[in-house]
DNA sequence: AATGAATGAGAGTTCATTCAT
DNA sequence: GATGAATGAACTCTCATTCAT
């Protein structure tokens, strides 16, 4: 592994997948399929390349390793997986939009299940990685703790100030919110492939940690 | 990978450990050091052997091939990981020793923090193969649903007809408990080598599953 | 390696580069240039293409093949490195411009240098493939030795006949001439860029010649 | 080209080759004999292999690269090739055994041209590489002049003081034993396998030198 | 004429596994 | 039982060459 610490900090350059060829697009498809299913490790560029139904030759064309191709599919994908609670974004919801904690929780529950949701692959590849590369986990615990610390603090103070959420740390309170949310995700994405029932769940989660967290 | 689901079958030939050869020991010793460190499919035999300080050869005498290294790994991990509530040991505690929820909830939380902090690198080895290996997963959470069904449920049932836990479904309870558990353990054994301080995660882990579950 | 042996007989189409496009003579040139620097066998296509500032295309679209781009750059420089005495040119010179030996070795060590030092990414090419391609050598020895048989011999017998030359067969003679240039081109063209002082070098390298050959 | 500067500068451990297994020093043998006739990169690993009679893995087992192979063959020539007029040996010929430039000549001569022509693949080679390796050429260079000043000129200037040799550089001098020698070694070993008459041409070496160079 | 995506044969290298010693 | 040289299939990657645009 090379570096992924740069996978983390680029912002994806979105447009780069669209401009790919025909022929590169199957590449990746057919690399994010593998290596969701058996692993980076166990997957061979050649199988890449048959599954894609181009040449070996073509899967080292644009990406010049495999693990460029890893990069490719976890950059983009990192790069969206946090801002759950970032920057404009979430200030301008805080008074406006989601005036109670409930409010709150259910708006980032419901969304972040459904970016996983509908990134599957990509979510187990990163799941499987993150085993393999402590590195990964470090910097994506480095840049929650500042999200945390910079955003979501304020707003948690807000719900707090407001009596709806208990007076705790709020890196206490978001390692709940995480743990629980991915106890939901973790086994679905894992094991089946059935798609979760988002609403269901989402009201489920929020039910127990609206318990777990008020005031 | 050959076939997990016997590792997970096999009741742990417990013995097995202690009847190896000082340099077979070694020989484990090392593998579950590299596997837990830079992930099974990453780790050669030749390393294996290097840092067990054997041949190569002395490596495939005992364990006919690497899988079966890692099988000799895992296996006995997975045999102990689930019986968290398991059988005899459950029944008995269930009116006696633990009289009330919060006593319940304190000894299975502090009982596996304690086991798998104690088995980091089985953990770390054992997540990073379960993202690989659906089949792994699977086995686990049907074994641990038949746990929860037949055992555990009588013991929550107990728990709710005290009104001490809040009348959900035992597996929606399970859930959570099993989530939060393992938002501490998580990060803490994938990326940090430092120990974790049991009693105050245990008491933290403890005081918010008990508002978010108590009836 | 296909044949060389064309590309010395080959007269040079002399015109051919002239006629060339401005891309061509830019992948010709970048050919040269890395050809000289890194080896054939190291520079691939690719590279030349960037160089030159073509596409891959543009480099196979003149010469059909990688091959035929060392040819086009050997063939050229092979045809012209022989003359030395050769035919018309040597017999009007014989006894009107070279009445004695020392002007006649003036002469060609000067012209011989001259030539090399303005032809000096050939001149590494050529050696390099040359320890390569023994044909290379082989064919380049056999014209030098019918040179020698059929006009450098009249001419250094009519040097011997006066006197001023030793009665050494010509083969012999040719031998230490070309030995003691090389000696000065060899470690310049290979090792250092800087340029030959050619005026300096040339009466030195007669100077020891004249000592050595004269009768 | 990783670095064939240590190459250089390392004594070659002599008994290493010999304690090469059967198939090992079957594969340096092949190695030595591909290299010599097509070139280091026109040979390929599984070429050397098969005609080494192992399998391709073999060839890695001892020699990691195919560079490293490329060492083991340069390393003991080029810690061979230099000493020529090295150290002890020449300081205790110099007033005893060679009395006379002419015996001089004569030893070191013959000396050399033996040992290239005992080592004639080696030497192929390493003409080879050199035209590629520049830097390879100017270490020795370097060290031939170092030795040159340290060692040589005070046994010229012994044979100059006792009137029988031209009082040029000492540089001057090498240069022309060096590439008279050359001028019979470089077109035997290249072109042809015929075996060279030793005394015959090391007779007319220096019968040309002493010419040249005598006061 | 020029492009550059695509090709596929072949390169060097790794590694789990075997087996004669 | 232990060794480590040997194996050969499989791997990632390179590159001269082709060809539709």
């Amino acid at each position: 592994m090379d570096n992924l610490e740069t996978t983390i900090n680029q912002i994806p350059p979105e447009k780069a997948i669209t401009q790919l060829s025909k022929k590169q697009q199957a590449v990746l498809k057919a690399s994010l399929s593998l290596f969701a299913k058996v692993g980076y490790d166990r997957t061979s560029t050649y199988e890449i390349a048959k599954l894609a139904g181009v040449s070996e030759g073509t899967v080292f064309s644009q990406f010049k390793t495999k693990n460029q191709l890893l990069h490719a599919i976890l950059g983009p994908f990192i790069g969206e997986i946090l801002p759950m609670a970032a920057s404009e974004f979430i200030n301008q919801l805080q008074t406006t939009s989601l005036p109670h904690f409930e409010d709150f929780l259910n708006y980032i529950v419901h969304d972040r299940m459904s970016f996983v949701m509908s990134h599957r692959s990509e979510f187990k590849i990163f799941v499987q990685e993150m085993g393999r590369n402590p590195q990964l986990l470090i910097m994506l615990t480095e840049r929650l703790n500042t999200l945390i610390n910079r955003r979501l603090s304020e707003m948690l103070r807000f719900y707090q100030d407001k009596g709806e959420l208990i007076t705790w740390d709020p890196m206490r309170i978001s390692r709940y919110i995480v743990s629980v949310i991915l106890g939901y995700l973790l086994p679905n994405t894992l094991m089946s492939d059935e798609p979760l029932v988002i609403e269901q769940q989402t009201r489920e989660c929020v039910e127990f940690l609206m318990r777990g967290l008020s005031a």
